[in-house]
DNA sequence: GGGGAGAGATGCCGC
DNA sequence: GCGGCATTTCTCCCC
C-alpha cells in the first residue's frame, strides 16, 4: 500500500507532473527561518517546476512551501512515507512526513497562457497622464513612469505656472511611507536640477491621518483619484460581465 | 458526463469538503483589479473556509483566487461548467469556465495544528536583549517590541554613558526605508521626551550603499548581526536534523 | 545579482 | 474597522 504510493510519487516527479496528495503528514523546515508543524490533514502539491506548497484546509497563504527549483526525494522510514526536498542555491530545506496518505493524483498540465491584468498603479498613471485635469487644470505631463535619474518617478510635468511638478500615484490609501518616497523624489529634483520650486502631488483614493499632517509639512499636495478599473478585453467580448 | 462532475462539485460544496480539481478552463476576475486569463491546464483548490486558488503548472503564486469567506456556485451552460464565485463584502467575483475537467477530489481535512516558526525578527530582538552585549559593552536595554507612544520600537535602552539608545533590527538588508523608519522613532522620541542626545543604532546582516550613506548622514550606527535560527523544538528531539 | 518599488500583496496586533 | 509593520513576503524592472 505505502509501496504503490511510494512509487506513483516518484514516478509522477520523474514525469515532471503536477502533483497532488492529501494526507496526514508533520512538516520541518529550514532555511530563511525554521518551522515545525505537528501532525494534522494537508494537501500537499508539488508543480512540474520543482516547486511544492502545503495547505492546511483553512487560510489564504501556504503553510509551507519550497520554490521553483527545488528537488524532491522520497524514501520510506518506519512505515511512514518521507519526501526530502532541497534547494541547495537557496538553502533551504524541507521534509515532509506523510503519516496516512489520503489520495494522490498527477498529471501533466500543459498551459501557456499568461494573466492579463487592469487597474495596476501603471494603468492608474497612464489615465492621469492621458487625462491630466484630473489632477489639475493647466498640467502638462512630459514624462510617465521613467526611470529617470531622479529616480522612477510616476509622472513628471509642469503647471500652468510653469513649476515642475511630480505626481505618485497609489491605488491604495496614501500611509507616510509614500509621503517620504515622494519627498526622496522632490528633494533629489531640487538638489539636481538647482531649482527651488518642486511641487509634489500624491493622487490616491485616501490619506490616512498621520500621513495628511507629514505632507502638510512638507507642503505638498493631495489629490483623491479613483484608480481605474478596466479590462479591454472583457468589455470587447461581453458588456458588464461583472455586474450581479 | 458533465452532468456528474457538476453533481459531485456541488456536495462537496454542499459538505463544505477541501477541492480539488484539474481542469481546461478560463479565468476572469474583477475586484481589486480586473484580470483575464485564457484557456489552460490547471488546478483549482476550493477550501472549506470558501477561499479558492487557481494554479498554473509553474510558478509560486496562485495565478488567481478568491478570499476566504468567498462563496461558489456551479452551473452548466453550453456543456461547459462554470464556477461563479462571489465575495460580497470585499466587492470580487471570480468566474471560472472548465472547459474540460480532468480529475476531482474532495475530502474534509481535520488540522488543528498551529505552525511554530523560529527566526523571525522578533526572535532576533529577543537575543539581542538577553545578549545585549552584542549591540556594545555597556549597552542595557530596558523594552522590547513595544508599542510606545513614540512608535513601534525593536529595543530600547542606554549605553555606558547613560544615552538613550533606540535599536530596530532586520532580518535581512538595511535599505533606506529602514533608516526613515529609524529616523522617525528617533526624531518623534526627541521631540516628545525633549532630549537631544538620542543614538539610533540599526542591527541587521548588512546594508546596502545608499542606506548606509544615509546613515551616516542622520548619525545612525549600523551594527552587523546574524539573525538567530534556532527551533527549539528540534534540537529537544533530534540533533542537528538539518544538516546535510 | 543587488537595489528599488509594486502587489488583486497577506497576516498580525493594537487601538 | 484603520494604522503601522513584518513576511521563509513575491515579482518585476533596471543597473
Amino acid at each position: 500500500m505505502v509501496d504503490d504510493f511510494v512509487k506513483r510519487v516518484r514516478e509522477a516527479l520523474a514525469r515532471k507532473e503536477t502533483i497532488t496528495i492529501g494526507a496526514r503528514c508533520n512538516i520541518r523546515y529550514s532555511g530563511r527561518a525554521e518551522s515545525f508543524l505537528d501532525k494534522g490533514d494537508r494537501l500537499i502539491i508539488i508543480k512540474q517546476d520543482g516547486s511544492m506548497f502545503v495547505h492546511q484546509p483553512e487560510g489564504l497563504n501556504p503553510v509551507n512551501y519550497m520554490k521553483e527549483g527545488s528537488s524532491h526525494s522520497v524514501r520510506v522510514e518506519n512505515d511512514e512515507v518521507k519526501i526530502y526536498s532541497t534547494n541547495i542555491p537557496k538553502k533551504e530545506f524541507m521534509y515532509t512526513t506523510i503519516v496516512k496518505p489520503h489520495f494522490f493524483f498527477s498529471q501533466k498540465l500543459n498551459d501557456t497562457e499568461k494573466i492579463v491584468i487592469a487597474g495596476n498603479e501603471k494603468d492608474m498613471a497612464s489615465m492621469l497622464y492621458e487625462n491630466p485635469s484630473l489632477i489639475e487644470e493647466g498640467f502638462k505631463p512630459f514624462s510617465l513612469e521613467e526611470h529617470t535619474k531622479y529616480g522612477f518617478i510616476d509622472i513628471f510635468g509642469t503647471d500652468k505656472n510653469n513649476n515642475v511638478v511630480l505626481v505618485e500615484c497609489k491605488r491604495y490609501t496614501i500611509d507616510f511611507k509614500a509621503v517620504e518616497q515622494l519627498q526622496r523624489y522632490v528633494k533629489k529634483i531640487k538638489k539636481e536640477k538647482g531649482i527651488k520650486n518642486v511641487r509634489g502631488i500624491l493622487a490616491a483614493p485616501s490619506i490616512t491621518p498621520n500621513a495628511k499632517d507629514m505632507l502638510h509639512d512638507l507642503k505638498f499636495e493631495f489629490k483623491k483619484v479613483k484608480p481605474p478599473k478596466y479590462l479591454e478585453e472583457i468589455d470587447k467580448t461581453q458588456k458588464k460581465v461583472f455586474e450581479y
